[in-house]
DNA sequence: CAATTTATGAAACGATTGTTCTGTAAATAA
DNA sequence: TTATTTACAGAACAATCGTTTCATAAATTG
């Protein structure tokens, strides 16, 4: 009955020579490196040597650049938007929730100067362009906010202002998030964005007057 | 007194040999192959083949790739966003320009599968993350439509819900926008997005029962 | 006609691209 | 120790990049 500690016994040593990068540190660099640069101007001699990780590791682990691209968006979404999506809770009424999520947001694309604007909204957005699988990996990322979104709103349905359904509230307000990610991209400062968040949130819940 | 018509006579042959391609054409050529490509993405090579123009006479006429870029630029607002714009008026009530407003922006993000989303909201917004000069081009093109929509919301002050300002409404139109165009991109249909922007401009626009 | 001017088409430029290969280093297993 | 396994650093790859050059074509001017 009395399970040996799996988890968290020191692992043995795999076979060959130790590798000489720290995976999850590598992958936050190429994430750093495909956010300022996008993803056809990231070359992959800037990202082996930012991710202290030579090329034939970096093939070795993700096969070809479009592999690597991915594995960053999946790194992306785990460090940077789960904190947005923590936001939503619900850990208190839907318009406080909803002014968290997008102080998270406007935080997220403003808090370096080095990588304005998020990953998604900018970067995988532009390579979708004319890549298919790219495409489909927007698709369902964007697919993946809107749901989060949708869920909360159901919670507090009885808070919302108007007569849009949950689904379609749940698309505005993240369209209006992708849209303050994209002006932040162009410079804009936070304080600004800030407003315009929760000007959105004003409008979408249900006001004392009503 | 009497001008003579100085603009509309057939100006006498230049010169030397006469270019063999149409400068409007040329330039909606390169507007759809770096709407699709993105900024890094569009070779010069594709780009002197799909605008019909010599890659001599490409750099004789815009310099670099980047001069290039920005005249494209330029004709996307002249002959695409311009249309948006145009919807605005004022040519009714506040409500129904802003739904034009909107028809128009989804129109222009979807009505062409090889040219999803927006050449500035998708391919500028990517570009400029590392590209200081392209970064003020794309603050420049989003202050200029927050302008318009200021414009054209301090006309109907009176109409608008809320207690925001024009300029903080204005931003959030435009971000909405924006957000739908990204949608756009990952080939989400016209019909979807007609629905978020209808409820976001029922949101904004005073309703009967205020 | 010859002289001049501009644009063309294609070759050529060095640099960089994404990717693979090669010899060696560093670990474990027998 | 020897064999095996894995990762390293960097050379090497063909292809493509953005850009320039150049001989020629096609027009006007004198």
């Amino acid at each position: 009955m009395n399970q040996p500690d799996t988890n968290t016994a020191p692992l043995p040593r795999p076979r060959g020579r130790p590798r000489g990068f720290e995976p999850q540190q590598a992958l936050d660099a190429a994430v750093r490196v495909f956010w300022s640069e996008g993803y056809d101007g990231a070359a992959i001699s800037r990202l082996s040597r930012d991710m202290g990780m030579p090329k034939a590791s970096l093939y070795q682990e993700f096969g070809d650049k479009e592999g690597l691209f991915l594995a960053a968006i999946g790194r992306y979404v785990e460090t940077r938007l789960s904190t947005v999506a923590q936001a939503l809770g619900p850990s208190g009424t839907l318009k406080a929730d909803l002014d968290r999520f997008f102080e998270a947001v406007v935080t997220l694309a403003t808090s370096d100067p080095a990588t304005p604007g998020c990953l998604i909204s900018c970067v995988l957005a532009d390579a979708a362009g004319s890549n298919a699988r790219l495409r489909k990996e927007l698709d369902a990322r964007f697919a993946a906010l809107e749901s989060r979104l949708r869920s909360r709103i159901e919670v507090g349905r009885m808070e919302i202002a108007g007569a849009e359904s949950p689904a379609v509230t749940a698309i505005l307000l993240a369209s209006v998030a992708r849209g303050l990610m994209l002006r932040a991209r162009a410079g804009t400062d936070g304080g600004t964005l800030q407003e315009v968040g929760r000007a959105a949130v004003n409008l979408v819940v249900r006001s004392g007057k009503d």
